[in-house]
DNA sequence: TGACAACTACGAACCCGTTCGTAATACTGG
DNA sequence: CCAGTATTACGAACGGGTTCGTAGTTGTCA
């Protein structure tokens, strides 16, 4: 009966990178991790979570009289989900299509090469 | 000194990508072709083409009474700009990861593998 | 204890994207 | 030519996302 969540807006996300780097957090630790990227006032960042705890994309532990927020969905879920909207929107859903892209736009070390080596040829062995 | 281009929003790509794959064309043309998918009315189309051609993002050629608009980037620059955005705000840049998700989101043939692997290659070729 | 600080809750404002109704204009068939 | 049709232009409404001000509540410490 409960339906998928929805995907997470970018200021959002933004606040979900910080839960799930750092593990479950208070509105004033996640507002802090914040502020070097973001200019925004204590309360707009507290709104954004309570929002997102109605939404469901948080869980929130009221316990103690400073609220804890956790991410309620791992970040491989939640990426997983916008890239799967991207694939569908933007590529017709051809993903070489949209792996292709992401190699161009972004700087791919030698490193990252070899990881994507890798996945490929677990994905060719399971043919 | 001109500006680029903004990202186009979910409604405005499904236009363009009529343009991209039909070549310049109407908005009633436009229109027919998303009315499958789409259900809105004709006027709602030819709004969105009108912002989007103040956008930017499309040209118009008015010399006809019916106006044809054509797509002003090409379909892989959007794309790319699209991933690049998604790379940023989800992934913290790591285009591994999205590549990960991306195998991982559709359904990949064996035919799709085999295009990403050369491009793997390519890559790898030009350290 | 009393004043101050931190935190939550709430509502309002604003912008943007989307949708549509209506009006004005040009074209076309009978 | 005239009525009807297609097209463009424009404004308005609506919802969602984002931001903030303010109020109320709880905790702290001098």
């Amino acid at each position: 009966m409960r339906k998928p969540l929805p995907r997470p807006t970018d200021a959002e996300l933004a606040i979900l990178r910080v839960l799930w780097d750092h593990g479950p957090a208070t509105v004033r630790h996640v507002h802090e991790a914040l502020s070097g990227t973001r200019e925004t006032g204590y309360t707009t960042t507290l709104k954004l979570m309570q929002i997102m705890a109605e939404k469901g994309l948080v869980r929130r532990d009221e316990s103690a009289r400073t609220h804890v927020y956790a991410a309620r969905l791992p970040q491989e879920e939640t990426q997983r989900q916008l890239v799967s909207h991207l694939l569908d929107r933007a590529f017709g859903g051809s993903a070489a299509e949209l792996v292709l892209q992401a190699l161009k736009a972004g700087e791919t070390s030698p490193d990252q090469l070899r990881q994507i080596q890798e996945l490929i040829d677990s994905h060719r062995g399971a043919e």
